[in-house]
DNA sequence: TTAGGGTTAG
């Protein structure tokens, strides 16, 4: 630290060589302002200037210092273009080189290798031609970087010819080589080069370390990191990254203790891999622990890689207010990593709105700033804000595979088949790879759309597939009728290799039950090694729907666990569809006790009464509902049409297009009543509003979306010709017609059930 | 001042 008793000009400059943090830089600048730069203002503003790349200053600051500098000399210049190139600032390196050329300063030695490394990808041919006719392909710095600019850039020809006509050969060339080669993803030939190289050092054996890694294969990783002669802080950090990175976070923690027990020194970049590797134990008291180990050896620095990992693995523990503490406390050095991790931090712990702030607040936002925000919205239910937000994106950003993954959940949640399509479409034009988690949202997509098809088609051309993808598709041909096919893959699973869990089994016995394969169902439940609550209700819901009610009984009384609201609920069903009045009265007892404020189950078993004709029960029924004060919920509708999804609500009377939609309905209720069926009432807006008046819920909202469907282009003519008016009731025969007529289709959601229809055909499923 | 290591999204 500087000390302010300090007067003379060489004091001061080996100051600013301790110097640690930019605040420090700052005070050393205010001193040696306060003693006029003693004399000399250009050599301290270089000298300031050189330090501010390091000490990752503002670009404002450094670029003051720079223009302050009366005529900058080469070493000026040479500072400020290490600190744009660091900051990934290339146009103003290139515009800064150019000045210098115009000041008489051509690129020398220092220059040229930053001036490579920020040349555009047409730039660098032109640019090694100059360097080779100033004979400049002799200084290995130069050299060195026209081969790594060369590799990453995908041309690993042109790196090993420059190898090849090199004077001399250095360890530094042969390590380039190796290196230019794994970023490529040339496994074979860093292996030759590495084999070949006559001096391998530890900066070779490194390389071939951290190439592992990063093609997924941390195990040969550890072979090469095992053989290793020497190994340096660097090769142990390589080797934890690549365990972190490739998921084995255990594997990580337990190197970083034969580390410590090593006696090598933990760097901060150690400390930056274990603190996010103890990130994904999600477990407070060791984060505490680990906290407490940094402050014991004064290793909680400044560094904002390290405050970002201990700000991450708070938000990751559920400490949202200690991360928060940590992000206020950065201030200035805040990146764009840690504005989202307190993003995705805030939208873990379901806190939307204030993840959204931050969102909006936000100065630089890249694609992980969008996917954890939409991926934020996904998992908390938000799925048309999360695709508002994906359209949004479009103008600022590319999505990737991350984003089309939950913008297909979205889209599946949904049951927006239409948007969910143009996802599909999006990913082949913009040719974005998808991984696994992205194809089974895909098919889930599909699944939940009722496109089974096409489900069943992305799935059989995965790579690879996991319990998830099997998962997706099981559920999707449940909800369709396709118990069979659904039951065929659970074998195909087992010979593939992946264990079914819970949700498999869930959706197996859903197939069986909606399927009517009663005695495949007892089959597979009595397979399950312990099943849950939710298989059994599955069970008493395939058993209730086949008609074997006692059986049904008999298995909610012999239960092992307690029974939840689903397992009666399943029976009071089946006591309605086969008119149990007894089983009703029994399951509905449970439920009253069990979720008071279900309205359904008042009006199931008022309905199992009424079937019965014991008018004083029904009667009875609804007064205990008045009695205790229960409402129906408001039902709601999604409608998606021409990509854009409109909601309906149950009840609402103040819809712009409400009077429009009821004279559509209105005219189509008639007709339909003229070729002798059954209407209600509520195809018509006067006989709603009467509902209205009398305190009714009068406004359906499926019915809504149905007008809406209409109004919006149903061709009046196709209402007279169709026949079988009851399949799907009124409302799906609707929009039948039109999906069939207009060669569209359309979802509606209500908030039991989707509808799919295509092609005038007709899917429905219950969603879970 | 060149070759090897770090934080975030599913």
């Amino acid at each position: 630290m500087p000390s302010s008793s300090s007067s003379s000009s060489g004091d001061l400059l080996s100051a600013a060589r301790r110097v640690r943090t930019f605040g420090q830089l700052k005070q050393l600048h205010a001193q040696a302002l306060q003693h006029a730069f003693h004399g000399q203002p250009n050599q301290w503003l270089t000298h300031l200037l050189a330090h501010c790349a390091r000490l990752r200053a503002p670009r404002s600051y450094a670029r003051r210092l720079f223009d302050a500098a009366r005529s900058p000399d080469a070493r000026a210049f040479t500072s400020m273009l290490r600190f744009y190139s660091l900051l990934g600032a290339r146009s103003e390196v290139l515009s800064l080189v150019s000045r210098m050329l115009r000041h008489g300063l051509p690129p020398d030695a220092f220059v040229f290798p930053i001036l490579v490394k920020n040349s555009a990808s047409g730039a660098l041919e032109p640019l090694h031609g100059r360097v080779l006719r100033l004979g400049h392909c002799a200084d290995p710095y130069i050299r060195n970087a026209i081969m790594d600019a060369y590799a990453k850039r995908g041309a690993p020809a042109n790196a090993r010819k420059v190898f090849e006509e090199a004077p001399q050969i250095t360890a530094a060339d042969w390590n380039a080589m190796v290196s230019g080669y794994w970023h490529c993803g040339d496994e074979a030939e860093a292996r030759r080069m590495f084999d070949a190289m006559p001096a391998k050092n530890v900066v070779s054996w490194t390389a071939m370390v951290t190439g592992y890694c990063k093609i997924g294969e941390p195990e040969k990783a550890r072979v090469v990191f095992d053989a290793m002669p020497e190994r340096t802080v660097v090769s142990w950090n390589a080797m934890l990254s690549g365990y972190a990175q490739n998921g084995l976070a255990e594997a990580a923690l337990k190197l970083f203790t034969e580390m410590v027990d090593g006696e090598v020194h933990p760097d901060e970049t150690t400390w930056v891999t274990v603190v996010s590797a103890c990130s994904s134990r999600r477990d407070l008291r060791m984060a505490e622990s680990l906290v407490a180990a940094l402050e014991e050896r004064g290793m909680i620095s400044e560094n904002p890689f390290l405050k970002t990992a201990l700000l991450d693995m708070y938000a990751k523990c559920g400490a949202l207010c200690k991360a928060r503490e940590i992000f206020d406390a950065m201030g200035r050095s805040r990146n764009s990593v840690s504005w989202n991790a307190m993003i995705s931090g805030y939208c873990r712990e379901g806190d939307l709105a204030i993840a959204r702030q931050l969102f909006d607040e936000m100065p630089r936002r890249n694609v992980i700033s969008w996917n954890s925000m939409i991926s934020g919205y996904v998992q908390n239910g938000q799925w048309g804000s999360a695709l508002e937000l994906f359209n949004a994106m479009e103008e600022e950003v590319k999505p990737d595979d991350v984003t089309m993954a939950s913008v297909l959940s979205a889209c599946g949640h949904l049951g927006a088949l239409g948007t969910g399509r143009r996802a599909a479409e999006i990913i082949s034009r913009e040719k974005i790879r998808l991984g696994l988690s992205g194809h089974n949202a895909l098919v889930f997509m599909h699944s939940r759309c009722g496109s089974v098809a096409e489900a069943r088609r992305v799935f059989q051309e995965m790579p690879t597939r996991d319990v998830v993808s099997y998962n997706s598709l099981i559920t999707g041909l449940a909800a369709h009728g396709h118990g069979g096919e659904a039951v065929a893959l659970l074998r195909r699973m087992k010979e593939e290799g992946v264990d079914p869990d819970r949700i498999t089994f869930l959706g197996i016995l859903t197939a069986c039950s909606h399927g009517g394969l009663a005695a495949q169902g007892r089959e597979v439940f009595s397979a399950i090694g312990s099943p849950t609550v939710d298989h059994y209700a599955c069970m008493v819901d395939l058993l209730g729907r086949a008609g074997e009610l006692d059986a049904a009984a008999k298995l909610v009384a012999e239960m092992p666990v307690a029974p939840h609201a689903g397992v009666y609920g399943a029976l009071l069903h089946a006591s309605r569809i086969h008119r149990r009045v007894d089983l009703g009265e029994l399951a509905a007892e449970k439920l009253f006790a069990l979720e008071p404020e279900n309205a359904g189950n008042y009006v199931l078993l008022a309905n199992i009464y009424a079937a019965a004709r014991r008018w004083e029960d029904v009667e009875k029924v609804r007064e205990a509902m008045q009695r205790s004060g229960v409402r129906k919920t408001t039902a709601c509708s999604w409608v998606e049409l021409r990509g854009e999804i409109h909601r309906f609500t149950a009840g609402d009377q103040s819809h712009p297009q409400r009077e429009e939609i009821y004279r559509v309905l209105q005219e189509y209720g008639e007709k339909m009543r003229a070729m002798g069926y059954a209407i209600d009432r509520s195809w018509s807006l006067k006989e709603v509003e009467e509902e209205e008046e009398e305190g009714m819920v009068g406004t359906h909202s499926e019915r809504l979306a149905v007008g809406f469907v209409l109004l919006a282009g149903a061709p009046r003519e196709a209402i007279r010709v169709v026949k079988n008016l009851r399949i799907c009731g009124d409302c799906h025969l609707a929009i039948k017609m039109i999906s069939k007529i207009s060669g569209r289709d359309i979802v509606v959601r209500d908030t039991n059930r989707f509808h799919c229809f295509r092609d005038g055909g007709c899917s429905c499923g219950d969603y879970w």
